[in-house]
RNA sequence: GCCCCCGUAGCUUAACGGAUAGAGCGUCGGUCUUCGGAACCGAAAGUUGGGGGUCCGAUUCCCUCCGGGGGCGCCA
């Protein structure tokens, strides 16, 4: 690719001028008028630059562009406000990279930066005690695509879903069914709502059990019957669902409070067991084994267990976990962070935080909890809008944006979602190909080098970006940028549409090479929906 | 009181510390003899919440104030 060259050559000419180079950013160029590609190199210099000989980036930017010998891909470069260096490249260059578009196909975009790495990423993790919200689709969307695009960088991925089906939201889960039934006296904090009676007529017969031991069928129940199939109407994949059952059953609690009192980073006191997270940071130290004054019994808490999983993970030997957590969690998150960094797992915790996503309703805030029964659920988005609109719509947003959601307006404006205006672009694009392949042979081949119009240059430039994009997401994990990166793919390519037309134009070598420009946009189209788990459809 | 996120056009929002702050919706005005009008072209609309600071350069970093959301349990 071009930019690759680019990018090699710029460096060669920096550092033969004694500059460290260190790593060279080149970019597309914002505006047509500063050319296809730009380096803010020597602004970068200017302010390595210590004191003494200070040299303006104006001059360094001349500088290095003396040192540029004009390779043959170069129309021209020139040094343009504070210091920029613009590089024009020919049109016809630019357009033989349509060429390794179509030849890279399905795997044009990945990487090979994750190779022999492992890599896990862990989210939605609900609780069993009720369906998926709107949150918990935010979170599917979220991690699906980011472990779809570390996937397309080579590493080998792990999905996780932390089941936490045992402690006390198990047990007043088992309650609610019981007080609905009237086994016991109803209580402000039990779960409420519709599903609870279906939960108590469905296991009628299991009435006499003890909470706990009914919580746990429960949980199991809806885990198979609510969240795992609504999982799949949002095409999310999970390679495991990790039960936290399971820590206690293998003994793990154990060890997580030998290797912590080895290091003293656990002590008794009160009665509890104790983590010295203040050691760290933290404000006070917490609890992880609970007492008998405190709590009425002794047993570890969510986090003493919650460590032992993720040190049951880390040992499996991930250069990184990477947790997608709601907001609501974020002080949590240090927590554990300071937890893994005491069993000597520093900086292999990676924590996504995503903001809340809220209900409004004929403009009112409809609070939601699984508690008050209030909420609405991924279903009921799913039958509304579909999931090729709930997975776009999730991923719009920056992680770091509350969302708040108007599920009416929702339904009114489904039909111009940006997702549509994406999705017709591939269709426009399959419709021509479509007729291209019925209607004639391929009698000559495509001469790339013609497509020279504006409207071809930028929708080249574009998909030749996508693969950077990929890098970039791995690095940064902000998977929101595909769906900007896909709108603009869209944008480009129906200005293209407009001004160029495929079928029919002459001469037949330039229709041959307009047909593999629609080509290669698709491919690219169709390889960014996928990461982000959005059909890319033929037809509309 | 302490901690986290946010404040950008009427609405929803984007922008590795970079050039003229970019889109969608909405509003107004245009474009149909060929590939799908779910499209394209154009216009109006911004003191990036206020005030300081660092920097050649701040929507971005720092301080402060204001506003919104969330979290501060031996819950999960």
């Amino acid at each position: 690719m071009v930019k690759k060259q680019l990018k090699q050559d710029l460096k060669k000419a920096v550092e033969s001028l004694g500059y460290q180079s260190g790593d060279i950013v080149v970019s597309i160029s914002p505006n047509v008028l500063f050319g296809d590609y730009t380096a803010n190199i020597a602004l970068q210099l200017a302010k390595q630059k210590d004191g003494g000989g200070k040299q303006s980036p104006l001059e360094i930017a001349k500088e290095i562009l003396q040192k540029f010998d004009h390779p043959d891909y170069l129309e021209k470069a020139e040094v343009a406000g504070p210091g920029f260096i613009n590089f024009f490249i020919k049109p016809e260059i630019t357009s033989q990279q349509v060429k390794e578009i179509l030849e890279e196909g399905e795997n044009f975009g990945k990487n090979e930066n994750g190779k022999g790495k492992k890599i896990q990423v862990e989210f939605i993790s609900a609780n069993p005690t009720g369906p998926l919200t709107l949150a918990n689709g935010r979170g599917g969307a979220l991690g699906d695509t980011l472990a779809n695009v570390l996937s397309f960088s080579g590493y080998e991925v792990e999905r996780e879903y932390y089941v936490n089906d045992t402690g006390n939201q198990i047990r007043l889960l088992g309650e609610s069914v019981l007080a609905a039934e009237g086994k016991i006296e109803k209580k402000e904090e039990y779960y409420q709502g519709e599903y609870i009676k279906e939960l108590a007529s469905e296991f009628s017969d299991k009435l006499n059990l003890e909470p706990q031991q009914l919580g746990h069928l429960l949980a199991d129940y809806l885990l198979e019957k609510e969240i795992k199939p609504a999982i799949n109407r949002m095409d999310v994949h999970f390679d495991q669902f990790y039960s936290e059952r399971s820590v206690y059953h293998r003994g793990l609690i154990d060890q997580v409070k030998i290797q912590l009192k080895a290091r003293s980073l656990a002590y008794e006191k009160d009665g509890a067991l104790w983590f010295k997270s203040s050691q760290f940071g933290d404000e006070k130290d917490r609890v992880l084994l609970t007492s008998e004054e405190g709590r009425g019994k002794t047993e570890p808490t969510y986090f003493l267990a919650d460590i032992a999983h993720h040190l049951d993970d880390l040992e499996k030997g991930y250069i990184k976990r990477i947790n997608i957590l709601g907001a609501d969690h974020h002080d949590y998150a240090k927590r554990i962070e300071w937890a893994m960094e005491a069993l000597g797992f520093k900086d292999k915790i990676e924590i996504i935080l995503m903001q809340m996503v809220r209900l409004f309703k004929e403009g009112q805030e409809v609070r939601m909890s699984k508690r008050a029964g209030t909420f609405v659920t991924l279903d009921e988005l799913l039958d509304l809008v579909g999931k090729d609109v709930a997975r776009f719509f999730f991923l719009m947003y920056s992680p770091d944006s509350q969302i708040d959601f108007n599920l009416d307006l929702a339904r009114k404006q489904s039909h111009k979602n940006p997702v549509f205006y994406v999705q017709y672009a591939h269709a426009r694009m399959s419709n021509i190909l479509a007729k291209a392949g019925d209607s004639r042979e391929k009698e000559e081949p495509g001469d790339y080098s013609l497509l020279k119009q504006p409207s071809e240059t930028a929708l080249i430039s574009h998909l030749v970006a996508f693969p950077d994009l990929v890098q970039e997401t791995t690095q940064s994990y902000q998977v929101h940028k595909f769906t900007s990166y896909t709108t603009a793919l869209a944008d480009f390519f129906h200005k293209f549409y407009e001004n160029c037309q495929v079928l029919g134009a002459q001469p037949p070598r330039l229709e041959q090479a307009r047909l593999g420009l629609v080509k290669a946009a698709k491919i690219t189209l169709a390889n960014s929906l996928n990461l982000m788990g959005v059909s890319a459809p033929e037809r509309m």
